[in-house]
DNA sequence: TACATTCTGAAACAATCGGTTCAAAATAAA
DNA sequence: TTTATTTTGAACCGATTGTTTCAGAATGTA
């Protein structure tokens, strides 16, 4: 009986998240959201709330497309080792397109909104953690192959790579550079092979 | 003959420093920086031009204020590894109080203002390509003493060494962790000793 | 005291900010 | 076709955005 919407929502998610991933939160205004989109205002505000709730979504769309592309280096059978190397690749082919050259959306939040807007910053976490937890439970598994050494402390190895490759995103999105990643990859191989003597 | 300016150049800039830093560039308004200095707009535009031109200055003052703390480390005469390892630690006793709380001012910068403002990106690159350098000084010197082995590239592990205190900086910003830096510290440090296996 | 110079305060600028209101249009079921 | 329900468009909200203008206040020198 009711009237269909004429927009999809998930679309209006998907560029939304464009404008958001390239501009950051802040600088990108709520008319430019609905120009793109070709919907109206109250439209907008009917189906999302507010621009931080239409920001939320396109986080988790984010989480799910994009950060799941990570994800799936840990399916292959070449061993853990492998597996975290490959992890650094996956920003090898699209550094130089759109969207990758805008950094990784988690990463740029982090920096811009997450230290003023508490909803933001607890998803985010919440999403960050989700990447250090399937590092950690790569290290284990590792480690009872014998690949990586129990002298490391799985969350603590988890944590430094997450870090690497936070980094990377952030200097890439300033000065695209592949042999950044090649390099890194490689130092981070070479810390989970030689154990750190403390 | 003039009649004298009311108000010091450098105060507005260490105020105006503080807001950029703590909310970032777009965020920040010229209401709250002439409330914040008590100085007038007319005289905000006519001693800096607008407000890209104050963000430059306190880019600037924050180069030559807290960057140089971080070039001090390198003054030590005990031995470069020990310098590069230090440079972890000047972010620790401070990492709970204002303004380090907000992270490092260049990487916040590098991600919410450089990518769209051509002028700040380019203020910002010379600066961290000086801090990079000074790595890379630090290495070769650490080469020389016989305390870094060769077959390190001085310019990539400079790169990576860069790379780990940017990812920390952002890490610290949305959750102060002490322990993290330590471990990164050791990770570098490890990396540094134990070549990497090519 | 008069003068040339410089700074300051306040008002105004158009544009945009995120958000609200509401009547009219559009629909599917009765 | 009537009716109940929902979406839509457009106008409007006050507040704020960065920036400009300019008359008048304040000054050191002559």
């Amino acid at each position: 009986m009711p009237r269909p919407k004429l927009f999809s929502r998930e679309e209006v998610i998907k560029n939304s998240l464009m404008l958001f991933w390239n501009k950051g939160y802040y600088p990108t205004g709520v008319k430019e959201i609905t120009e793109t989109s070709e919907i109206n205002k109250s439209s907008l505000y009917e189906a999302f709330g507010d621009k931080e709730g239409l920001f939320l979504e396109c986080l988790h769309y984010y989480r799910n497309v994009y950060l799941s592309e990570f994800f799936s280096v840990f399916k292959s059978d070449a061993g853990q080792l492998h597996a975290l190397s490959k992890f650094f690749e996956l920003i090898i082919p699209e550094q130089h397109q759109p969207p990758l050259t805008w950094g990784c959306f988690l990463v740029n939040t982090m920096v811009e909104a997450a230290p003023h807007e508490a909803n933001i910053r607890t998803v985010v976490l919440s999403y960050l953690k989700e990447i250090q937890l399937r590092l950690e439970k790569s290290i284990v598994l590792g480690q009872r192959n014998g690949e990586i050494s129990f002298e490391h402390d799985p969350e603590e190895l988890a944590q430094y790579i997450l870090n690497a490759f936070t980094s990377l995103r952030v200097n890439l999105k300033v000065q695209p550079n592949t042999s950044l990643i090649i390099s890194t990859q490689k130092y981070i191989v070479g810390s989970i092979r030689n154990v750190h003597l403390t």
